[in-house]
DNA sequence: CTAATTTCTATTGATATCAATGTAATTAGT
DNA sequence: ACTAATTACATTGATATCAATAGAAATTAG
Protein backbone atom coordinates (compact mmCIF):
# COMPACT_ATOMS: atom_id res chain seq x y z
CA UNK A 1 0.00 0.00 0.00
CA UNK A 2 1.37 3.67 -0.60
CA UNK A 3 0.61 6.56 1.00
CA UNK A 4 -0.92 9.43 -0.19
CA UNK A 5 1.85 11.86 -0.93
CA UNK A 6 1.94 15.43 -0.34
CA UNK A 7 3.78 18.08 -2.56
CA UNK A 8 3.92 20.85 -0.23
CA UNK A 9 2.22 24.48 -1.49
CA UNK A 10 5.57 25.89 -1.30
CA UNK A 11 7.18 23.87 -3.61
CA UNK A 12 4.60 24.41 -6.30
CA UNK A 13 5.42 28.39 -5.71
CA UNK A 14 8.94 28.14 -6.09
CA UNK A 15 8.69 26.10 -9.41
CA UNK A 16 5.86 28.09 -10.98
CA UNK A 17 7.99 31.45 -9.79
CA UNK A 18 11.32 29.97 -10.34
CA UNK A 19 11.35 27.22 -13.66
CA UNK A 20 12.93 28.78 -16.40
CA UNK A 21 11.68 26.24 -18.63
CA UNK A 22 7.88 27.25 -17.95
CA UNK A 23 9.11 31.07 -18.16
CA UNK A 24 10.59 30.49 -21.31
CA UNK A 25 7.47 28.43 -22.94
CA UNK A 26 5.11 30.92 -21.65
CA UNK A 27 7.15 34.01 -23.45
CA UNK A 28 7.16 31.40 -26.39
CA UNK A 29 3.41 31.26 -26.57
CA UNK A 30 3.35 34.56 -26.07
CA UNK A 31 5.27 35.81 -28.77
CA UNK A 32 3.99 33.35 -31.30
CA UNK A 33 0.64 34.81 -30.90
CA UNK A 34 2.02 38.27 -31.26
CA UNK A 35 3.61 37.60 -34.56
CA UNK A 36 1.26 35.22 -35.76
CA UNK A 37 -1.06 37.87 -35.22
CA UNK A 38 0.70 40.69 -36.88
CA UNK A 39 2.30 38.40 -39.76
CA UNK A 40 -1.96 36.69 -40.19
CA UNK A 41 -2.11 39.67 -43.10
CA UNK A 42 0.54 37.94 -45.43
CA UNK A 43 -0.84 34.28 -44.72
CA UNK A 44 2.62 33.21 -42.41
CA UNK A 45 2.92 32.24 -39.07
CA UNK A 46 6.12 33.30 -36.95
CA UNK A 47 7.79 29.85 -37.40
CA UNK A 48 7.20 29.71 -41.31
CA UNK A 49 8.40 33.74 -41.45
CA UNK A 50 11.58 32.33 -39.86
CA UNK A 51 12.00 29.62 -41.69
CA UNK A 52 11.65 30.98 -44.90
CA UNK A 53 14.10 33.67 -43.77
CA UNK A 54 16.75 31.37 -43.60
CA UNK A 55 16.05 29.97 -46.82
CA UNK A 56 17.15 33.87 -48.23
CA UNK A 57 20.59 32.61 -49.22
CA UNK A 58 22.68 32.47 -51.87
CA UNK A 59 23.21 29.05 -51.78
CA UNK A 60 19.85 26.78 -50.92
CA UNK A 61 20.97 24.49 -48.03
CA UNK A 62 20.49 21.08 -46.85
CA UNK A 63 17.80 20.44 -44.38
CA UNK A 64 20.03 19.19 -41.34
CA UNK A 65 21.95 22.83 -41.03
CA UNK A 66 18.37 24.30 -41.38
CA UNK A 67 17.18 22.52 -38.28
CA UNK A 68 19.88 22.81 -36.61
CA UNK A 69 19.86 27.30 -36.84
CA UNK A 70 16.42 26.83 -36.29
CA UNK A 71 17.12 24.46 -33.18
CA UNK A 72 14.18 22.34 -34.20
CA UNK A 73 14.26 18.22 -35.27
CA UNK A 74 14.59 17.08 -38.11
CA UNK A 75 11.65 15.43 -38.92
CA UNK A 76 9.77 18.75 -37.58
CA UNK A 77 11.46 20.57 -40.42
CA UNK A 78 9.83 18.01 -42.81
CA UNK A 79 6.66 18.53 -41.56
CA UNK A 80 6.59 22.35 -41.51
CA UNK A 81 8.06 22.19 -44.74
CA UNK A 82 5.37 20.70 -46.60
CA UNK A 83 2.87 23.61 -46.31
CA UNK A 84 5.17 25.77 -47.93
CA UNK A 85 6.09 23.61 -50.84
CA UNK A 86 1.97 23.32 -51.05
CA UNK A 87 1.25 26.87 -51.57
CA UNK A 88 4.39 26.99 -53.68
CA UNK A 89 6.66 29.27 -51.55
CA UNK A 90 9.37 26.59 -51.12
CA UNK A 91 11.09 24.54 -53.29
CA UNK A 92 12.61 21.00 -52.40
CA UNK A 93 15.21 19.80 -54.63
CA UNK A 94 17.57 17.33 -54.73
CA UNK A 95 21.26 17.42 -54.80
CA UNK A 96 23.03 15.69 -57.68
CA UNK A 97 26.09 15.09 -55.52
CA UNK A 98 24.73 13.71 -53.04
CA UNK A 99 21.62 12.25 -53.77
CA UNK A 100 20.59 11.69 -49.93
CA UNK A 101 20.27 15.46 -49.79
CA UNK A 102 17.58 17.72 -50.33
CA UNK A 103 17.87 21.69 -51.02
CA UNK A 104 16.07 23.94 -49.98
CA UNK A 105 14.90 27.16 -51.70
CA UNK A 106 12.45 30.15 -52.28
CA UNK A 107 10.33 30.18 -55.21
CA UNK A 108 9.76 33.79 -56.27
CA UNK A 109 6.39 33.70 -54.70
CA UNK A 110 7.94 32.64 -51.59
CA UNK A 111 10.22 35.90 -51.71
CA UNK A 112 7.50 37.92 -53.00
CA UNK A 113 5.88 36.81 -49.51
CA UNK A 114 8.82 36.90 -47.72
CA UNK A 115 9.45 40.69 -48.87
CA UNK A 116 5.78 41.39 -48.00
CA UNK A 117 6.19 40.65 -44.76
CA UNK A 118 9.95 42.29 -43.49
CA UNK A 119 7.98 45.84 -43.01
CA UNK A 120 5.58 44.02 -40.55
CA UNK A 121 8.35 42.13 -38.64
CA UNK A 122 10.35 45.31 -38.69
CA UNK A 123 7.39 47.13 -36.67
CA UNK A 124 6.15 44.26 -34.50
CA UNK A 125 9.85 44.05 -33.35
CA UNK A 126 10.50 47.54 -32.91
CA UNK A 127 7.04 47.50 -30.38
CA UNK A 128 8.52 44.73 -28.62
CA UNK A 129 11.86 46.53 -27.82
CA UNK A 130 9.26 49.13 -26.23
CA UNK A 131 8.16 46.19 -23.83
CA UNK A 132 11.80 45.52 -22.23
CA UNK A 133 14.18 47.71 -20.25
CA UNK A 134 16.65 49.83 -22.27
CA UNK A 135 19.33 47.65 -23.25
CA UNK A 136 17.85 44.28 -21.97
CA UNK A 137 17.29 42.67 -25.20
CA UNK A 138 20.66 42.41 -26.36
CA UNK A 139 21.48 40.68 -22.79
CA UNK A 140 17.93 38.80 -23.09
CA UNK A 141 19.31 37.37 -26.50
CA UNK A 142 22.65 36.42 -25.32
CA UNK A 143 21.01 34.23 -22.65
CA UNK A 144 18.58 32.82 -25.06
CA UNK A 145 21.37 31.58 -27.21
CA UNK A 146 23.08 30.14 -24.04
CA UNK A 147 20.18 27.76 -24.06
CA UNK A 148 20.26 26.88 -27.07
CA UNK B 1 3.61 41.41 -64.50
CA UNK B 2 5.14 41.30 -60.90
CA UNK B 3 9.08 41.96 -60.93
CA UNK B 4 10.93 39.26 -59.22
CA UNK B 5 11.59 40.59 -55.06
CA UNK B 6 14.75 39.79 -53.63
CA UNK B 7 15.50 40.35 -49.77
CA UNK B 8 18.96 41.80 -49.24
CA UNK B 9 21.00 38.72 -47.53
CA UNK B 10 21.86 41.46 -44.70
CA UNK B 11 18.30 41.54 -43.81
CA UNK B 12 18.00 38.07 -43.70
CA UNK B 13 21.02 37.89 -41.17
CA UNK B 14 19.43 40.85 -39.28
CA UNK B 15 16.86 38.81 -38.78
CA UNK B 16 18.16 35.78 -38.19
CA UNK B 17 20.37 37.60 -35.82
CA UNK B 18 18.08 40.03 -33.92
CA UNK B 19 14.78 38.37 -34.00
CA UNK B 20 13.67 37.65 -30.23
CA UNK B 21 10.94 35.79 -31.43
CA UNK B 22 12.83 33.23 -33.44
CA UNK B 23 15.71 33.12 -30.18
CA UNK B 24 12.67 32.82 -27.38
CA UNK B 25 11.32 29.82 -30.14
CA UNK B 26 14.51 28.03 -30.40
CA UNK B 27 15.56 28.50 -26.42
CA UNK B 28 11.78 27.05 -25.85
CA UNK B 29 12.29 23.97 -28.28
CA UNK B 30 15.94 23.31 -26.72
CA UNK B 31 14.61 23.43 -22.91
CA UNK B 32 11.71 21.42 -23.54
CA UNK B 33 13.69 18.58 -24.97
CA UNK B 34 15.91 19.14 -21.84
CA UNK B 35 13.38 18.69 -19.67
CA UNK B 36 11.23 16.40 -21.84
CA UNK B 37 14.50 13.65 -21.69
CA UNK B 38 15.05 14.01 -18.20
CA UNK B 39 11.17 13.54 -17.27
CA UNK B 40 11.06 11.08 -19.51
CA UNK B 41 11.63 8.09 -16.77
CA UNK B 42 8.17 9.42 -14.67
CA UNK B 43 6.04 9.51 -17.95
CA UNK B 44 6.04 13.13 -17.83
CA UNK B 45 6.41 15.98 -20.69
CA UNK B 46 7.90 19.43 -19.35
CA UNK B 47 4.29 20.78 -20.43
CA UNK B 48 2.80 18.23 -18.41
CA UNK B 49 5.00 18.65 -15.58
CA UNK B 50 4.04 22.88 -15.42
CA UNK B 51 0.38 21.77 -15.55
CA UNK B 52 -0.08 19.26 -12.86
CA UNK B 53 2.11 21.39 -10.69
CA UNK B 54 0.17 24.38 -11.37
CA UNK B 55 -3.24 22.16 -10.36
CA UNK B 56 -1.38 21.22 -6.53
CA UNK B 57 -3.00 23.42 -4.54
CA UNK B 58 -5.34 23.66 -1.82
CA UNK B 59 -8.30 24.83 -3.67
CA UNK B 60 -9.33 22.87 -7.59
CA UNK B 61 -9.13 25.71 -9.67
CA UNK B 62 -11.11 26.35 -12.87
CA UNK B 63 -9.51 26.25 -16.99
CA UNK B 64 -9.62 30.21 -17.30
CA UNK B 65 -7.30 31.32 -14.73
CA UNK B 66 -4.75 28.04 -15.48
CA UNK B 67 -4.59 28.74 -18.83
CA UNK B 68 -4.12 31.97 -18.43
CA UNK B 69 -1.46 31.04 -15.65
CA UNK B 70 0.56 28.93 -18.77
CA UNK B 71 0.01 31.92 -21.05
CA UNK B 72 -1.91 29.25 -23.32
CA UNK B 73 -4.77 29.39 -25.35
CA UNK B 74 -7.99 27.58 -23.82
CA UNK B 75 -8.35 25.35 -25.94
CA UNK B 76 -4.86 24.11 -25.88
CA UNK B 77 -5.41 23.03 -22.20
CA UNK B 78 -8.54 21.35 -23.11
CA UNK B 79 -6.06 19.09 -25.08
CA UNK B 80 -3.37 18.78 -22.71
CA UNK B 81 -5.42 17.67 -19.70
CA UNK B 82 -7.06 14.89 -21.85
CA UNK B 83 -4.02 12.58 -21.98
CA UNK B 84 -3.72 13.31 -18.01
CA UNK B 85 -6.77 12.22 -17.39
CA UNK B 86 -7.19 9.39 -19.61
CA UNK B 87 -3.85 8.34 -17.06
CA UNK B 88 -6.28 8.87 -13.93
CA UNK B 89 -3.53 11.93 -13.04
CA UNK B 90 -6.12 14.63 -12.99
CA UNK B 91 -9.62 14.53 -12.22
CA UNK B 92 -12.34 17.05 -13.88
CA UNK B 93 -15.25 17.80 -12.07
CA UNK B 94 -18.15 20.39 -12.64
CA UNK B 95 -18.53 23.21 -9.84
CA UNK B 96 -21.76 22.69 -8.70
CA UNK B 97 -22.38 26.65 -7.83
CA UNK B 98 -21.05 27.81 -11.60
CA UNK B 99 -21.77 24.89 -13.83
CA UNK B 100 -19.91 26.17 -16.90
CA UNK B 101 -16.96 25.68 -14.62
CA UNK B 102 -14.73 22.59 -14.50
CA UNK B 103 -12.46 22.32 -11.27
CA UNK B 104 -9.60 20.64 -12.13
CA UNK B 105 -7.26 18.33 -9.60
CA UNK B 106 -4.71 16.29 -8.90
CA UNK B 107 -5.73 12.21 -8.08
CA UNK B 108 -3.75 10.85 -5.76
CA UNK B 109 -1.39 9.20 -8.67
CA UNK B 110 -0.95 12.19 -10.07
CA UNK B 111 0.21 13.88 -6.75
CA UNK B 112 2.65 10.14 -6.40
CA UNK B 113 3.83 11.01 -10.45
CA UNK B 114 4.53 14.58 -9.52
CA UNK B 115 6.09 13.96 -6.47
CA UNK B 116 8.77 11.69 -8.03
CA UNK B 117 9.32 14.26 -10.79
CA UNK B 118 10.31 17.36 -8.53
CA UNK B 119 13.78 15.82 -7.85
CA UNK B 120 14.23 15.06 -11.46
CA UNK B 121 13.35 19.19 -12.26
CA UNK B 122 15.18 20.43 -9.30
CA UNK B 123 18.63 18.69 -10.51
CA UNK B 124 17.43 19.64 -14.01
CA UNK B 125 17.08 23.16 -13.07
CA UNK B 126 20.11 23.30 -10.91
CA UNK B 127 22.56 22.23 -14.17
CA UNK B 128 20.64 24.76 -16.20
CA UNK B 129 21.93 27.66 -13.74
CA UNK B 130 25.61 26.74 -14.94
CA UNK B 131 24.85 27.58 -18.51
CA UNK B 132 23.76 30.64 -17.13
CA UNK B 133 26.60 33.32 -15.58
CA UNK B 134 26.28 34.47 -12.43
CA UNK B 135 22.82 36.22 -11.95
CA UNK B 136 21.91 36.16 -14.75
CA UNK B 137 18.84 33.52 -14.29
CA UNK B 138 16.91 36.19 -12.33
CA UNK B 139 16.86 38.53 -14.61
CA UNK B 140 16.17 36.51 -17.46
CA UNK B 141 12.98 35.64 -15.97
CA UNK B 142 12.13 38.95 -15.60
CA UNK B 143 12.86 40.04 -19.19
CA UNK B 144 10.41 37.03 -20.51
CA UNK B 145 8.12 37.66 -18.02
CA UNK B 146 7.86 41.25 -19.59
CA UNK B 147 6.91 39.41 -22.80
CA UNK B 148 4.16 37.10 -21.48
C1' DC C 1 -38.76 38.87 -15.71
C1' DT C 2 -37.50 38.27 -20.28
C1' DA C 3 -33.94 39.20 -23.86
C1' DA C 4 -29.43 40.38 -24.99
C1' DT C 5 -24.85 39.90 -23.56
C1' DT C 6 -21.06 37.87 -21.40
C1' DT C 7 -18.51 33.99 -19.51
C1' DC C 8 -16.65 29.38 -19.63
C1' DT C 9 -15.68 25.43 -22.00
C1' DA C 10 -15.76 21.91 -26.04
C1' DT C 11 -15.13 20.67 -30.94
C1' DT C 12 -13.00 20.91 -35.43
C1' DG C 13 -9.33 21.67 -38.58
C1' DA C 14 -4.77 23.10 -39.47
C1' DT C 15 -0.02 23.35 -38.23
C1' DA C 16 3.97 22.32 -34.84
C1' DT C 17 6.71 19.21 -32.18
C1' DC C 18 9.29 15.17 -31.12
C1' DA C 19 10.48 9.90 -30.41
C1' DA C 20 10.89 5.75 -32.68
C1' DT C 21 11.67 3.64 -36.68
C1' DG C 22 12.79 2.76 -41.50
C1' DT C 23 15.34 3.58 -45.94
C1' DA C 24 18.52 5.10 -49.24
C1' DA C 25 23.03 7.02 -50.13
C1' DT C 26 27.66 7.75 -48.70
C1' DT C 27 31.90 6.71 -46.32
C1' DA C 28 35.25 3.89 -43.78
C1' DG C 29 37.61 -0.32 -42.86
C1' DT C 30 39.49 -4.34 -44.60
C1' DA D 1 35.61 -4.25 -54.34
C1' DC D 2 32.83 -5.68 -50.23
C1' DT D 3 30.92 -5.14 -46.00
C1' DA D 4 29.90 -2.27 -41.88
C1' DA D 5 29.03 1.98 -40.03
C1' DT D 6 27.43 6.51 -40.71
C1' DT D 7 24.72 10.23 -42.68
C1' DA D 8 20.53 12.47 -44.39
C1' DC D 9 15.98 12.32 -44.71
C1' DA D 10 10.95 10.38 -44.54
C1' DT D 11 7.00 8.14 -42.14
C1' DT D 12 4.12 7.11 -38.25
C1' DG D 13 1.95 8.00 -33.99
C1' DA D 14 1.31 10.83 -30.08
C1' DT D 15 0.92 15.29 -28.01
C1' DA D 16 0.89 20.60 -28.38
C1' DT D 17 -0.80 24.81 -30.29
C1' DC D 18 -4.11 28.08 -31.89
C1' DA D 19 -8.21 30.18 -34.77
C1' DA D 20 -12.85 29.76 -35.69
C1' DT D 21 -16.88 28.27 -34.16
C1' DA D 22 -20.54 26.57 -31.29
C1' DG D 23 -23.01 25.57 -27.04
C1' DA D 24 -24.57 26.06 -22.41
C1' DA D 25 -24.83 28.59 -18.23
C1' DA D 26 -24.76 32.87 -15.82
C1' DT D 27 -25.21 37.86 -15.74
C1' DT D 28 -26.98 42.20 -17.09
C1' DA D 29 -30.12 45.49 -19.42
C1' DG D 30 -34.51 46.93 -20.09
Amino acid sequence: MSNAVEIPFSTTILVRDTCLCLHVQRAARALARLFDDALRPVGLTNGQFSLMMSLNRPEPPPMGPVATLLAMDQTTLTAALKPLQRRGWVNVTQNAKDKRRRLLSLTPEGKAVLAAAVPIWESTHASLEDALPDGDMGRLRRDLQALA
